[in-house]
DNA sequence: TTGATATGCAAGCGATGACTTGCCTATAGT
DNA sequence: ACTATAGGCAAGTCATCGCTTGCATATCAA
């Protein structure tokens, strides 16, 4: 539950989120260009993979690897445990 | 939106709203007790009171001052912007 | 008014977080 | 085999966070 709010509290995570949620299925560099693009940020490889590595550990990414590329998709399965914890009506 | 994750991502601050969730309308003292007798943890009066700054400026608490207390209500409104962001189904 | 209760403000400290830099591993193409 | 591509690992830096300590303010009771 701590995993998952902590990979949430940060906007270029939620930004992340966000992207995969719009095309699922992309890879690492995929993801940088589409934050460069897109977001305008200019952040480093690393600093996404480090995000990635976040999202993935609180379940909200999972990956597919495939000879050099990995594939990254957005699962929101653990966002339901919010809604659990707090109910509060309305909903999709 | 920065405001709700930021003020979700503390394990102490998710226990003020479990605890305003079982009883609404606690005043800072009410919630001290509460956090040392149901969770055993310790910690100042001083600290609590930043928790409920940060959840009030997240809109997830309101407070209503009478007298020398302040009471306060666990609002639930602002997680709804979560599912509206990623909507994933299932909810109560 | 004096004292006790309920809360607010602000500086300081230790720990954690995001980001960069530099180097390393593995796969694919020629 | 050699080169380029896609990604991983680790240390170091700077800022932010949670918490404490100390003092101040405001309300109620005697």
């Amino acid at each position: 539950m701590a995993d998952i709010f902590r990979a949430l509290d940060d906007e270029t995570r939620r930004l992340i989120l966000d992207d995969l949620s719009a095309r699922d299925g992309q890879t690492l560099f995929e993801i940088c260009t589409m934050m460069a693009m897109r977001h305008g940020l200019s952040i480093t490889r690393q600093a996404i993979s480090q995000h990635l590595g976040i999202l993935e550990s609180a379940g909200l990414v999972v990956t597919e690897k495939r000879g050099r590329s990995k594939f990254h998709y957005f699962n929101p399965g653990p966002l339901a445990e919010i809604n659990e914890r707090w109910p509060h009506q309305k909903e999709t």
